[in-house]
DNA sequence: GGACAACGTCAAGTGGACTTGAGGTCAAGA
DNA sequence: TCTTGACCTCAAGTCCACTTGACGTTGTCC
């Protein structure tokens, strides 16, 4: 590892548009790691720049800081993820990514849908109707990774 | 409008999958509307589902509560839309959720590709180079609906 | 050696979208 | 009449993802 390859707070802000005190408290949440130098500043190695990007990327996808920290779980956070890790992580989202696009879509046909059947007038119109799809999306946050665990109804 | 109409504010609670806290907060917010008995309480018009349906649908897609508001300028909170209001919201959130669709599918694609083509090791990643892509992304709050006034850059 | 920007920590503040709690009211049923 | 549950208001609290501010340190350049 080179020296000259470690980056300062500071240029890693200005390459991922993130704020630095955005990318301190990903170091406290432990998304990203750092070193330190003598006078203690933080140099951080350039597969951060990954890093921050799928970060931003999974929040993009409606994942929450936790979701991803749980997704990096078998992620070293040091160094540029393995092909085989990088392949896990991207299976593990490609899911929920794929949910979250069917949702949108179900909502854009929703729309079109009410416009071109005339449905303001009642019963078969999903939006009208909610019980069916939307009602179990209430209140509360859901997890987006079930993860094993959740009960599958 | 029949009396016999008229939903509690647990009725629709139960409806739609909210809470009444929610509903309540909805009001406040003047994106819902209700009258009240003589006892003081409300009593909501069937049509508050569907536009409580929308408003879901909208925060799926990623709007504030603001945004929708917005949105719902035209539309009378007191009865169901007309189809032309309906039309106008629709063609309003439609470029919006199709934004959204694409942007997913580009982190999809995105994800996918960088298993494929091994750019693990640098270069052409737009994850891993996203100065381009993601760094306009940055921080605050971006408006989803530019809304005339903006500059477009 | 002095100025200045970039950095450090830590506590507190922000904004969005609600929820919770305290304390009181209303109305239907036993 | 009394109880019970659904409802009311209003203030305050919560969670998330950060940002801001106060105050001190580092290190580079003139």
């Amino acid at each position: 590892m080179d020296r000259r390859d470690l980056l300062t707070i500071g240029e890693v802000a200005r390459r991922s548009g993130l704020a630095p005190s955005a990318l301190r408290y990903y170091e406290d949440r432990a998304l990203i790691t750092s070193t330190r130098t003598a006078g203690d500043r933080r140099r951080y190695q350039r597969a951060v720049l990954r890093r921050v990007a799928v970060i931003r990327a999974a929040q993009r996808v409606g994942l929450s800081l936790d979701d991803i920290g749980a997704a990096f779980a078998d992620v070293p956070a040091e160094a540029a993820p393995t092909r085989a890790q990088w392949a896990r992580m991207s299976a593990r989202w490609r899911p929920v990514i794929d949910q979250r696009i069917a949702d949108l879509e179900k909502v854009r046909d929703e729309l079109d849908g009410c416009i071109g059947c005339g449905c303001l007038s009642l019963q078969h119109c999903r939006l009208y109707n909610p019980d069916d799809v939307l009602a179990d999306e209430g209140a509360g946050s859901r997890r987006l990774f079930p993860d094993d665990s959740d009960p599958q109804p």
